[in-house]
DNA sequence: ATTACATATGCGATATTTCACATATGTAAA
DNA sequence: TTTACATATGTGAAATATCGCATATGTAAT
């Protein structure tokens, strides 16, 4: 895991806050995720991609759904700066979780 | 500091190992700098203004040279973040680390 | 005041990233 | 096997970042 490509997936709005919500909730399937940052499903799916090939993600296909988490083998520092980004910065991701967190708590959701 | 801002400005070469090198050794010259990553003069300091003016690095003049530090006031967390990636990539930056260390303890430095 | 050296910045060209739209693939129910 | 839904990707346009060169600013010695 080059450093710079690992910071290179971070420094975007879409992963970066796709990145914390997944590392707040655990999991996160594609459709709740554009819901939460309330962006369309290309969009939503192309950065999370990106995270993928990059060895950040982790997908796994449920029925019509895809769920993604951390990578289990991600670096434990690379695994840390997620984490400690995502515990000092709730402000900035907190209306996205919200949402996040409602849909997967909730019957009607989709998955 | 945004977060993705924040990530933003460590998302490039000369930044991030400019970044590792001074969390690594205190602080640096941007001459020595320039010499260590085999950069030419424009761009290291333009990087290195980057770096400032997002607050992540402090400027101080000493004669004719400006020496370059983590800046004080860094929030906890960020500062954590490159000291991190400094400790568990030496690999990315040793090179250049060799060269600055050299260049600092060489009473034929210039500065 | 002039010169030499260290650092910073204006600016157009180039490279890279992101986006938007269309379309393809994959799954499961009817 | 047709349909509906979820996700992925091809592609060119638009936005953004970076570079290279020239030049400006700041400091100290002569």
């Amino acid at each position: 895991m080059n450093p710079c490509t690992f910071f290179k997936c971070l420094a975007d709005d879409t992963r970066l806050k796709s990145l914390l919500l997944i590392a707040k909730t655990g999991e996160a399937c594609v459709c709740d995720l554009m819901e939460a940052l309330e962006l369309d499903q290309p969009k939503t799916s192309r950065h999370l991609a990106q995270l993928r090939k990059c060895g950040i993600l982790l997908d796994e296909r449920r029925g019509k759904w895809v769920f993604y988490r951390l990578h289990p083998e991600l670096p434990p520092w690379a695994r840390n700066v997620i984490v400690e980004a995502a515990e000092n910065n709730s402000l900035y991701f907190s209306d996205a979780l919200n949402k996040l967190m409602a849909s997967q708590s909730s019957t009607l959701n989709c998955c």
